[in-house]
DNA sequence: CTGGAATTGTGAACAGTGTTTATTATATGA
DNA sequence: TCATATAATAAACACTGTTCACAATTCCAG
C-alpha cells in the first residue's frame, strides 16, 4: 500500500509542476485539479498535498516557474535592445507575446489571488525590483535629469499600463466587437508617454513639475 | 415540501444578487456559493439553479449590476467635467474609486470569465460601446483633426492602461513593495499620453502620422 | 364542487473538489 | 534481527454545483 517509489521530494516538485505547465499549454487553469495532476504523476493526491503543503502552493511553484520564463524573456529583449525607448518597446512587446503563447500560464499567475495579506515570495519580489531597475534605466537614459521619485512614478505607470493592455487584449472582456490587436497599443502607449515625459523632464529649467 | 412561497422570479433574481452584492461589500467572492446564497435567500440551491439556470449565471446577474453602478458613477463624472482633459481624468479617477470602494464587486466582474466562446451579453457591449464614445469624443475636441482610426486606437489604448493601474493598485501583486498610490499614476498616465498625441495630430500638416 | 393538469419547490443523490488522518508497506540503522 | 523512521496511500470529511424524481400547491375545465 505504501510501494516506494525512489522519487525525491525536489523530484516530485519537478515532475507534477512539469504535468501541470504542459497542461496549461493548452488547457486553461480551471480545468485541473490536485486529483488530477496526481493521477498523471502517478502518485495519489495524500502524496502531493504532503510534498507542496497545499494544492495551491502547488499553483504557486507553477508561477514561480512562469515568471522565470517571463523574465528570461524580458533579459533577453534587454540584451537585444539596450537602453532608451527601444528597450521599453521591446520590454512591452515581449511581455505582450509572451502572454499570447502562454495564454494559460499567464492567466493562472495573475487569476491566482494570495491567501488573504501574505506576503510575496522573495524571489518574485526580486524578479519584479530587476524589471522595474531596468525600466528606470532606460528612462534615466531618456532624461538624465528626471529625479528618483518621477523616475519610480513614471516605470510603474507604464508597466501597470501595459500590464493592462496585455489582459485586455488577450480575453476581450472590454473590447469585444472593436478588433483592436495588442502590439499597435503598446506603441501607442510607450511612444506617446514617452514622448511628454522626456519633453517635461528635459525642458529647459528642468526639475520642476509642471503640475501633476 | 414545496410550501408556495408567492414570490416571482423575478424577485427571487433581485433577492438572490441583493445577497450577494452586500456580501461583496465586505467579503472576497471565493467565500460565496451557491449553497449559502441559497439558505440567506431562503430557497434551496435547486430553485436558484432554476430560476438563474446556474451559478455562474447568478454571477453574471450581479455583474451586470456592478457594470451598471460603474456606468452611473462614470455618467456622472461625465456632466460634472464635460469634454477635454479633464474628462479623461475625471473617468480615470472615477474608474478607480469605485473600485476602492467596491473592489469585491470589481474583482468578480474581471475574474469571471466567459464560458468557451460565449459572446458577451449585448447590455455589457452597449455600457462599453458608449463608454469609449465618451472617450474619443473628449479626444476629438482636444484634436479635431483626428482620424477616427487614430481616435479609436487612442480610445483603447488609454482604457487599457487605466484599467491596468487599476487592477495592479488594488491587489500590489506587481508592486508589492513600492508604495506608488493609484491617483499619481493615474493623473501621469492620462496627462502625458493626452499630451503627446494631441501634440502629434495637431501638428502643422496634420493627418498623416509620424510612425507608430 | 370536482378532478386532472400545470406550476412551484425541494430532498436526495451524484460526481467532483481540497484536505486530514489512520494505517500499511518499505527501508534504514543499531 | 528488530525497533524505528520514512514513504505512500486508502478512506473519510466537508465542501462544491448540478440533476431529477417527486411532493405540495394552484388553476382551470367539466
Amino acid at each position: 500500500m505504501a510501494r516506494r517509489k525512489d522519487h525525491t521530494h525536489e523530484e516530485i516538485r519537478t515532475l507534477a509542476v512539469g504535468i501541470l505547465m504542459e497542461h496549461l499549454q493548452s488547457f486553461p487553469p480551471e480545468t485541473l485539479s490536485l486529483r488530477k495532476v496526481a493521477q498523471r504523476v502517478g502518485y495519489s493526491p495524500a502524496t502531493l498535498i504532503n510534498v507542496f503543503g497545499s494544492y495551491d502552493q502547488l499553483l504557486l511553484a507553477a508561477n514561480a516557474q512562469t515568471l522565470d520564463q517571463l523574465s528570461a524573456r524580458l533579459n533577453n529583449a534587454q540584451t537585444r535592445h539596450p537602453g532608451g525607448l527601444e528597450q521599453l518597446l521591446a520590454f512591452a512587446e515581449a511581455y505582450l507575446e509572451f502572454a499570447r503563447q502562454h495564454r494559460y500560464q499567464w492567466q493562472l499567475l495573475f487569476q491566482h489571488r494570495m491567501p488573504d495579506g501574505e506576503t510575496v515570495p522573495h524571489w518574485q519580489q526580486q524578479r519584479i525590483d530587476s524589471l522595474f531597475a531596468a525600466i528606470e534605466n532606460a528612462l534615466s537614459q531618456l532624461a538624465p535629469a528626471a529625479p528618483a521619485a518621477e523616475l519610480q512614478l513614471a516605470s510603474r505607470t507604464i508597466w501597470a499600463s501595459v500590464h493592462g493592455i496585455c489582459a485586455l487584449a488577450l480575453d476581450d472582456k472590454l473590447f469585444a466587437g472593436s478588433h483592436i490587436h495588442g502590439t499597435p497599443m503598446m506603441s501607442s502607449l510607450i511612444r506617446h508617454y514617452v514622448s511628454a515625459w522626456c519633453q517635461q523632464h528635459n525642458a529647459p529649467g528642468a526639475t520642476n513639475n509642471k503640475g501633476n
